[in-house]
RNA sequence: CGGAGUGUAGCUCAGUCCGGUAGAGCACCGCCUUCGGGAGGCGGGGGUCGGAGGUUCGAAUCCUCUCACUCCGACCA
């Protein structure tokens, strides 16, 4: 249908009116029908197929109109609540003088992540990963006393970081958005205050966007301080592995997540004479409890990894000593005293220079390095352990007697099923998308770049700090990855592109479907509905119109035919619904009303 | 950074082993028919086969080098 001059006018008209009016015939539609063959990953292959985005280069995206409106409603559901919090917005530079990052001593910490370049000048800079060292730096230089404290300061941005291995498309992006937020204190206390009213504002955001998330438990890692919490969009596809408890009580990530085994041995039996037993090529726990026939809670796992040499320890070994069903949490033993990190196992070889046997015999007896057990091997009595001799286990060892332990530690990995550490229900596994992490960082970076205000006794303390981050960009993937079905995506209502996919069946035979769509795209724009209007002409058959708004996932979707509009009908169907229904033509507002929320 | 793999049309792929001068489906353009679930017919446009070098009368195909991308491991929003 050729468009005149008088209806561009009004089409420019209606633009101006109303700001959205979107029509797939003027719109970037560029959805694929096949999934491209570098997408591996349901939220990646969706967002392709969607035309959400494409892929500029590894980890480097460009956001296409469909898939920037989903990232727009995020920023904003993110920046209102930030407001809301109290926050300021501020906007550091992307491009970052290496000086600051030399201050804080990162410059040399950080590995090829940080992206560094020089400028004409061959001065140092970099891309900004992360906007610590900006901020504190600000700060230092604005801020002069106590009663400027606490105050929150964030931004919504580009980060940059050179990532090891992209993936996962938008997941884990080497260009990505991201809220981060940095607040500052004159003690703890205070800090303790705006963490807790982060956290509350971090569960008002990931409720509005209509995802189901849990907040767990985290470990500082290398960013140090006392307590961090991870925010994780629950989702099979996760990375991360998150403990919780059935009454919700407890919940952490399982890199520090604790927990009781039920079955534990309490030590109470009488303590056998231990024997040497032959078990040929059994060289793992699996083949021994089919050996022994006996199961693996009855034997003793020994890992030897790498420890700093020393005089005391000249091999610069370290024995860890779990239940046999149990596995190894590398997280946990890393903050071992005296291991090598990250975690690094011994070699055959040297077990077999140092021990004299090769894995798969070994055990925690004549050691000369230290040996850490778990708890959940600490009290077994008469149980089995390699000889440190080939072809040879002990059986009925016992501590003490045949065995030793320098150290009893916690560094088992949880397992579902057992005991909350709170003692309230069972524990349960879940994959999670991580997409926001607080912490509280303390004064590490207020120390190394000096940033100190003034007390009320004219002293001068160095601030304390917290950082608040939210992966904006990893939100939209995540939020596919926990809502899609087989014809596509299904957008949260609060962050779909559009919220009523409007489908006129046959609009170039009949001038009354035609008027009537485009009168109720009109009526639910000033009802406040975002509506994108599918007037693709006749070539584009009905099937590929309903395909289209399913893949794109737009939560609501009218059709309007003339075998509806006979009855003075419209059709429903909701993205999540099996079935449509039929709603009254009088009454489809009030009717979606009740329905989106907006 | 180690390990594995893939580069041929906008997308999905065949052709490569065995050298003979580039294909299919979808998408795109035109006309006709069709019109409530990715329509049909006829006609058409589009690829220096990732790049460079080599072998050969002749290279998408064989050899060497290179670049890019994806996946698996340790980090992070």
């Amino acid at each position: 249908m050729p468009v005149g001059p008088a209806e561009i006018s009004t089409i420019h008209l209606n633009l101006r009116n109303t700001g959205f009016r979107m029509r797939t015939s003027q719109y970037l539609i560029a959805t694929l029908r096949e999934t491209p063959a570098d997408a591996e990953v349901i939220s990646h292959q969706l967002m392709l197929r969607a035309g959400l985005i494409r892929k500029l280069a590894s980890g480097m995206y460009t956001w296409l109109p469909a898939g920037l409106r989903v990232l727009h409603k995020v920023t904003a559901i993110v920046r209102e609540e930030m407001n809301r919090s109290g926050a300021l917005e501020v906007s550091m530079p992307v491009v970052q003088s290496a000086e600051l990052w030399q201050e804080s001593g990162r410059w040399d910490k950080m590995g090829p992540e940080l992206l560094r370049f020089v400028d004409r000048h061959e001065r140092p800079f970099c891309l900004g990963p992360t906007h610590e060292e900006v901020i504190t730096d600000l700060i230092r230089n604005e801020f002069n006393s106590y009663k400027q404290l606490p105050a929150n300061f964030y931004q919504i941005q580009m980060k940059f970081r050179d990532e090891r291995r992209p993936r996962f498309g938008i997941m884990r992006a080497r260009e990505f958005l991201m809220k981060d937020a940095y607040s500052f204190h004159i003690n703890q206390t205070s800090l303790e205050q705006t963490y807790q009213l982060m956290y509350q504002t971090y569960s008002n955001i990931f409720s509005r966007l209509g995802l189901d998330f849990r907040a767990v438990l985290a470990d500082t890692g290398n960013i140090g301080g006392s307590t961090s919490h991870e925010f994780h969009v629950l989702a099979d596809s996760g990375e991360d592995d998150i403990v919780f408890n059935s009454t919700g009580s407890y919940s952490a990530n399982i890199e520090l997540a604790d927990g009781f085994i039920r079955d534990l041995d309490d030590g109470s039996a009488d303590m056998l004479q231990s024997r040497e037993i032959d078990t040929a090529q059994a060289h793992t726990i699996e083949a021994l409890t089919s050996l022994l026939e006996l199961p693996a809670t009855r034997l003793i796992k020994t890992l030897i990894v790498k420890a700093v040499q020393s005089d005391t320890n000249p091999h610069g070994l370290m024995a860890l000593v779990l239940r046999g069903d149990q596995e190894l949490n590398d997280i946990k033993a890393e903050k071992l005293s005296g291991i090598v990190s990250p975690l690094t196992f011994a070699s055959d070889d040297e077990i077999e220079n140092v021990i004299g046997c090769k894995p798969g015999c070994l055990g925690p007896n004549n050691l000369d390095f230290p040996v850490v057990v778990d708890r959940s091997a600490e009290k077994m009595r008469n149980f089995i352990c390699g000889a440190n001799k080939s072809s040879t286990h002990l059986a009925d060892a016992n501590w003490g007697k045949d065995c030793r332990f320098d150290m009893v530690a916690d560094i088992r990995k949880v397992k579902e099923g057992d005991l909350s550490p709170d003692g309230q229900g069972d524990l349960l596994i879940k994959r999670g998308i991580e997409v926001g992490h607080i912490f509280q960082l303390g004064t590490k970076y207020s120390q190394a770049m000096n940033a100190s205000v003034l007390d009320e006794n004219g002293r001068s303390v160095l601030m304390t700090m917290g950082c608040y981050g939210i992966g904006v960009s990893r939100i939209v993937a995540a939020a596919i990855e926990q809502n899609n079905d087989a014809n596509g995506i299904i957008w949260p209502d609060a962050i779909a592109p559009f919220q009523v996919a409007i489908i006129p069946l046959n609009a170039h035979k009949s001038p009354r479907v035609t008027e009537i769509s485009e009168q109720l795209m009109t009526d639910l724009e000033k009802a406040g509905f975002e509506v994108l209007l599918d007037d693709r002409d006749k070539k584009t058959s009905p099937g590929v119109k309903f395909a289209d708004m399913e893949l794109m996932g737009i939560p609501h979707r009218i059709v309007v035919s003339d075998r509806g509009l006979e009855n003075n009908e419209l059709e429903y169907k909701s993205r999540r619904a099996e079935n449509a229904e039929t709603v009254p033509l009088a009454s489809v507002l009030e009717f979606l009303r009740a329905r989106i929320a907006t």
